[in-house]
DNA sequence: ACATGAATATTGGAT
DNA sequence: ATCCAATTTTCATGT
């Protein structure tokens, strides 16, 4: 899995070790090294010299890494060239995509660690609890969200957006259905609202909306009973069991 | 930078080693191993045995690697609670949070590396071109979106959500000013219309609604001129220039 | 703690 | 290629 490996390298020697590795090996590389970060693309950034974690994928995906939280201080996803060389003494590593164009260019002020490695591409991978999922359960068993509910149709396009789920209900009244895998917000309430009034401009018929969702903020609650809509509580994933392990954390985070 | 690594250890040593590095040394830790997966909380997932890198920094976040994409195939943000142990013969890595209740479980079948990483605080990091600073880069200059216009406020609250700009033109008029720091979607229409229509709704005055944004799909500018609202392009980055470094405006309306 | 909305959002799917 | 909507979105901010 560990193809190559390399302690506070000189400039060149990093510079030949990223080329090697991503040029033909085709590895995942990382070095971990005081850098230098800029960006230019969508937007602009500057990260004055910083000691960072960088990784470039095999796609030419390319993250800078700090020390805290899970998202990276620059990166870039899957990128169309990568080019490596020794600029004023330092090791450079550019990304750059094309559409949008957009640019990062590390420089590496003081490399400290480079490692190339293989990871074998990885299948059987499974998410459980999708909105995707969620909507093909309730249309398979719409008495879920309310008896006597018959559903017309999925994904129903509208001049305004996909309706999540078209139904009848028992009187015969025309349903627009929300769906959210999370807790509903305003935004959420906001959609079904256009989604129903689409529908509406259709027909004289009645149209009732319902937000279906496993919860929903309390703002959105008010705004849906303003706006004469409804809400179903419905559960994405089954419930938890507690399990109790009785083992002492390593630590608590800060 | 590199505190301490680890080549092919056995489960009882990469369990050593990480409890050393996280619980005291509050070090960065990365496994590279052939690891199975399992997330349970806003969703839940498996991963069967596959290679994988790992990331655990040190505010507890965890975050599983595969050979392609940007963003992880499994992670965690800021855990409260980390756990390692052996089980089944096994390392295995748990990281669990609260509020919401969640928890990844990484058991490491053949671990390859292990290193402990110690990254200093860096800082001196600056982003230019955000909607922010977009906002008030044309407060102050409104005639970049049109002569005449005079800002009444920014970040009004309404019923319906915060009006980015708020304001009067040359004739009078009331103008509600959308913005978007990239191409501007119908979902950016219909939030312009929640907010001239609310507008209106308190009073009588004429109100116009104004998408600013450095571009627009194409659809969604069917739809703006439907609901006879306005496009206005304005680009939240200056043009790059080849290699000069000289600074342009930030902003120019097209 | 909760709600809201931006983000260099990323990513996958549909058109 | 473009557009759209979900996402375990994450993250910062305001209340």
């Amino acid at each position: 899995m560990v193809r190559a490996q390399l302690n506070d390298p000189s400039p060149e020697d990093l510079a030949d070790f990223l080329d090697e590795h991503l040029r033909e090996g085709r590895c995942l590389v990382q070095v971990a090294s005081e850098c230098e970060v800029l960006y230019s693309g969508r937007a602009a950034s500057v990260a004055e010299a910083g000691d960072y974690l960088v990784i470039v994928k095999r796609d030419g995906s390319v993250q800078v890494h700090s020390h805290r939280s899970v998202k990276p201080v620059n990166w870039q996803p899957q990128t169309d060239d990568l080019f490596v060389g020794v600029e004023d003494g330092l090791a450079v590593l550019r990304a750059e995509r094309h559409s949008p164009n957009e640019m990062v260019r590390i420089a590496f002020l003081a490399p400290a660690l480079a490692q190339a490695l293989w990871l074998r591409e990885a299948d059987g991978f499974v998410l459980m609890g999708s909105e995707a999922e969620m909507q093909r359960a309730l249309a398979r068993h719409p008495e879920i969200i309310e008896d006597g509910l018959e559903v017309l149709d999925a994904e129903l396009p509208t001049d305004v957006g996909g309706i999540d789920l078209f139904a009848r209900d028992a009187r015969g009244r025309l349903v627009v259905v929300e769906l959210k895998r999370g807790k509903a917000t305003q935004e959420a309430v906001h959609q079904l609202s256009r989604y129903v009034h689409s529908v509406r401009r259709l027909g004289d018929d009645v149209v009732r909306g319902i937000l279906a969702a496993p919860a929903i903020t309390a703002p959105a609650l008010n705004r849906l009973g303003a706006l004469g809509l409804e809400f179903r509580e419905v559960t994405a994933l089954p419930e938890l069991e507690p399990d109790g392990p009785a083992q002492p954390p390593l630590f608590a985070g800060v």
